[in-house]
DNA sequence: CGTCTCTTTGACAGCATTCAACGTGTGTGG
DNA sequence: CCACACACGTTGAATGCTGTCAAAGAGACG
């Protein structure tokens, strides 16, 4: 716990596919492995209370899971890229919808029978179960950054936590304002007002590329994150 | 997820042992089975960053799992009742502390290897991955109630989520208003401000003795849970 | 060049926190 | 048995952070 902040990605590379380039790319899926899927920016890939009969895995792109509350409020509960399981559910139903962040290309499996795995499921079971386990991490470490800090220290945790991933100082988001918003518990206007403020204090910097950051004073994000 | 709150205590009865003639009883800790100990009010169970070897099941009254910023902001991750299993971790060390909400006594079993479990640990081991996963289904919906609501839908998911435990609708929390504060991310006035406001709104009934707290109005509480 | 979407900025309101004081119940010691 | 201290909880007033509402700026695309 401590200086961590909640990690945003679970694996390394790559960064942003989502840019525009591979949308345009994405337009005409290529010839796809069975089980393997192309989406388009903000495809559902399932939704809150379908069955979960599957896993999915992130093969390329960002991948958000997200509820919706009656008035409209949304939680985003992750984001998952290139290598990430998701959709792991101990129940029948999903209790999240996943949708494509930007262009996103996904692989399904059969959901297993985690007590008992066949021999053929054995390995899809061991992954299933270290996703939960980090997953579970991931979601503790969330909580207390939804609990317990400030929108500027959100956003901190935020962007260092991008940053670690890409091993760059200059990160390209995947995703919206609406998205980073929906997922730090704010709104859009105070996730642009924060990072206004981030620069002005000369901790970062905002090319004209609204989803390009740079990070010009990663000690003091650090120091924001507690 | 839907009109379900965050579940805060994942284990059926007992309801609130947490009470003072418990508090007494424990007092002279009965004879206890190897493994087996017990704990009075704020004793910590393990700290953050203490070793990860071992993983607790509580036997009776409450515990609580949290973390402490470095300002003296707290997060209590989760309350764990009788029957419950915790202290589980991926890595080598607890990342948030245990301690005892009230009397309580809970036993303790050597970490086992869950990608190999030896023939004796596969009951425990199946355990523990049955935990996992409740605990993020758990901490899942416990992040909507952070990032997504306000202090009276807070505090209504909390109240009906404890009343489903003990199947009563006159609940006896073990916990202070502290513990409830920083499991929701409020502050203990706000929690009490908030009590206040739905015992005039004739949603509660707040008797003399300060913990107990009668729902008159379950319906009306759960329209507060959207 | 105009439309559409996303983002930024501004003004204002409101909810939750902060700071402070007051109750209330419990346990202790005179 | 009562006085007092202490922990816990409630209430009040004021501040402030974040949300809301509204409008303007900036790119992307046709």
């Amino acid at each position: 716990m401590q200086t961590t902040s909640a990690p945003l990605l679970s694996n390394a590379l790559p960064p942003c596919l989502a840019g525009r380039v591979l949308d345009l790319g994405f337009r005409e899926p290529p010839k796809s492995p069975a089980g393997t899927r192309s989406f388009a920016k903000d495809d559902g890939i399932y939704a809150e209370g379908d069955p979960a009969t599957h896993y999915y895995k992130v093969l390329a792109g960002v991948v958000r899971t997200s509820t919706i509350l009656k008035d409209g409020r949304r939680q985003i509960d992750s984001f998952h890229v290139a290598g990430d399981l998701f959709g792991i559910e101990r129940g029948k139903k999903h209790r999240f919808s996943a949708e494509a962040v930007g262009a996103a290309v996904v692989m399904s499996f059969r959901r297993c029978n985690l007590d008992a795995p066949s021999a053929r499921d054995w390995a899809l079971a061991t992954q299933v179960v270290a996703t939960a386990f980090e997953s579970l991490e991931r979601a503790q470490r969330h909580k207390v950054l939804l609990g317990r800090r400030s929108a500027t220290e959100k956003v901190a945790a935020f962007l260092l936590d991008f940053s670690d991933r890409v091993h760059l100082d200059s990160i390209e988001l995947p995703m919206s304002r609406i998205d980073i918003a929906d997922y730090l518990g704010l709104t859009i206007e105070t996730v642009s007002r924060t990072l206004t403020q981030l620069e002005r204090n000369a901790i970062i910097e905002l090319p004209t590329a609204r989803r390009n950051i740079v990070l010009r004073n990663k000690s003091a994000l650090k120091r924001l994150n507690s």
